[in-house]
RNA sequence: GGUCCCGUGGUGAAGCUGGAGUUCACGCCGGCCUGUCAAGCCGGAGGUCGCGGGUUCGAGUCCCGUCGGGACCGCCA
């Protein structure tokens, strides 16, 4: 029960069964509406809804006002009943109101009005913002989130370790947050982009089953998705297969998309990375819509057109203009602007083509092309009248990504909107391309993932084919999170930082203290972490993460509210060894 | 570091081909009002059109710069 020395009910609970109840509400005063001298109706709110009150007497109530209300539940009359709210059946009569506290107008409505104004203002005052039905639902679908993780987390026999935020830099990933030691002048703490060090070190002590809901802290460039601080399920499991941390994880997934939605999502699906890529383009393929990269390399084989003969890869899509009208329809300035899209991500250049009737082929290059080859196009496409065919040829690689960038261009709906469709990519390759300057392959994910068994053979001689046990958690194309079956044998990690170009003295170097616990008996382990925020913000129907975190800060990394950062004065930085340098010269 | 969009009373908007800080809705303050519910009616206050410069007889409007916000790219092993 909510109730308190206080009051007796929440705003929201009262309904027709309260009828008779003498009872007390403390809340806010989200509206008031006055009828002369002897009658005015005050709405109270708190976070689980709104109650009218009827006031017989002169009270001078504002809104925001904070006030305790008392009096006897009742039914409204006739044709006063409001069906928009969940307490439209009754109201508050004879009420004594009690003013708690003053309240300055608000700067915005503190209502749904308020979705519309300015992020800038709504995170200065964000405290008015969150008094709204919409972040505290959001605050509380992330709550509900967290609690459902952890129980299943626990039913699975996880436990909860906390790891520390004061760590080492350490030299791979991203850009870290440093914290000046004042103990040790010039020397510097990093706070943990993620507790993945810690996790692997609880393996080696036998934690068996580590999980914590961590903050993790990054210092790139912020986005929808992204932010400086971000929380993550983080967890670690020995003696597993990668089946088994998939089973777990998504275990955890399902038991918060029930705890919010109140059903279960369809099955989560697996994909391989190669798949995922040849179909889609990308390694997080939003699986709500079609539209799907179709290999038409072999059909090409033997054309005269320039642009396509001897191309190593050859893709197209077709933007069906049943389901995508508009884009179907698109003029030769958005054709162009398509184009130089394309362009911009790699492509040497795009071909479209417009179906006609009878499968007639519109297109600049359609002179190039055999009509066995224009029918033979159609037919695999599936093209039927009025559809617009993008068409890529270019190395593998490029070719899917840019006709993955156009698909996700084109077709993508909202992050949000269902259905849901989770999916495992899985199999990410263990390097990605090869490093300009070093000439050694790049770590695909960090370079403590296992390779797979299966390619070993090939690890010397072509590693850019070696697949990691690696893999990705995606919905309705967001990464929502990463893990993999770690390297837990010395000999191995050898190996592939010797692919990297990295000493056994280097590597001791840069990872000793993170290697060294591994000589003293490591287990087989694997583990995953993926975004609360990310989750939390789709299933509460929000295109922004901003929206179900409390306090988050703006895209240039400002919190409008506190004003953070800002400068300090020059004896904080000297306690710290610190002195600033002069700004850099403006030219 | 880059591309694009936005900036007008407290809030949200309109402001056309340059012609007086003009307009609309909400909010605010005062008055009236005994069944409203984003109450209604009457009256009022409130703005250096983000900031700086330029063009012009004249700039919210056009140009340049700058600051702030947002989306995206880079970046995020």
């Amino acid at each position: 029960m909510r109730s308190t020395a206080m009051r007796t009910h929440m705003c929201g609970e009262l309904d027709i069964a309260s009828v008779g109840k003498t009872v007390s509400l403390c809340g806010w005063v989200a509206r008031r509406r006055e009828h002369g001298e002897h009658l005015a109706f005050v709405d109270i709110r708190d976070h689980s809804g709104i109650m009218q009150c009827v006031v017989d007497n002169d009270v001078d109530v504002r809104s925001e006002f904070v006030i305790r209300v008392t009096g006897l539940v009742r039914a409204r009359p006739e044709g006063t009943i409001n069906s928009s709210l969940t307490t439209g059946m009754v109201e508050i009569g004879d009420c004594v109101v009690e003013i708690l506290n003053s309240a300055e107008p608000p700067p915005f409505p503190v209502d749904a009005r308020a979705d519309d104004v300015d992020e800038m203002i709504r995170l200065k005052y964000r405290y008015l913002d969150i008094r709204r039905e919409r972040m505290q639902k959001n605050l509380r679908v992330r709550a509900q989130i967290n609690s459902a993780i952890r129980k299943e987390m626990e039913t699975n026999g996880f436990v909860e370790v906390e790891t520390p935020f004061l760590m080492p830099s350490t030299p791979e990933g991203a850009r870290e947050f440093l914290v000046p030691s004042r103990k040790e002048p010039g020397s510097f703490f990093a706070l943990p982009q993620s507790p993945q060090l810690w996790k692997q070190l609880l393996m080696v002590a036998g934690v068996d089953r580590y999980y914590q809901i961590a903050r993790c802290l990054r210092d790139e460039d912020l986005r929808a998705d992204r932010q400086y601080e971000f929380m993550q399920l983080d967890a670690e499991m020995s003696f597993v297969s990668q089946d088994d941390v998939l089973e777990n994880i998504g275990r955890a997934v399902v038991a918060a998309a029930i705890a919010v939605t109140g059903e279960a999502p369809p099955e989560i699906e697996r994909i391989t990375w190669h798949d995922a890529m040849n179909r889609f383009g990308i390694d997080k393929p939003d699986l709500r819509f079609a539209m799907e990269l179709i290999e038409l390399t072999s059909l090409f084989a033997g054309t005269e057109f320039k642009a396509f003969a001897g191309a190593s890869c050859i893709k197209g899509i077709c933007v069906d203009a049943k389901t995508y009208p508009e884009a179907a329809a698109f003029g030769r300035n958005k054709l162009d602007g398509l184009t130089d899209r394309a362009k911009k991500i790699g492509a040497k250049g795009l071909v479209w083509m417009k179906i006609g009737a009878d499968g007639a082929v519109d297109s600049p290059v359609a002179k190039f092309l055999s009509d066995s080859e224009k029918s033979a196009l159609v037919s695999a496409m599936g093209a039927t009248e009025g559809d617009l065919l993008l068409l890529v040829a270019d190395e593998w690689d490029t070719t899917c990504e840019v006709l993955g960038q156009l698909r996700n261009d084109i077709g993508r709906p909202p992050v949000h909107q269902g259905p849901y469709k989770y999916v495992w990519v899985t199999e990410f390759p263990l390097f990605i391309g090869i490093d300009p300057v070093s000439g050694r392959p790049r770590p695909g994910h960090h370079p403590f993932c296992q390779p797979h068994p299966d390619d070993m053979s090939l690890f010397e001689t072509e590693p850019l084919k070696v697949r990691a046990l690696a893999y990705d958690l995606v919905l309705n194309g967001w990464e929502l999170g990463s893990g993999s079956i770690r390297i837990h044998e010395p000999e191995m990690q050898r190996r592939v930082f010797n692919q990297l170009g990295i000493s056994d003295e280097e590597a001791d170097k840069r990872f000793g203290f993170f290697l060294q616990p591994f000589k003293y008996g490591a287990p087989p382990h694997g583990g995953f972490a993926f975004g609360i925020d990310r989750l939390a913000a789709i299933l509460a129907g929000e295109e922004n993460i901003r929206e179900v975190i409390a306090f988050p800060k703006t895209q240039s990394g400002l919190d409008p509210m506190t004003n953070a950062p800002t400068p300090v004065d020059p004896a904080h930085l000297a306690e710290l060894g610190l002195r600033l340098l002069p700004p850099p010269a403006s030219s």
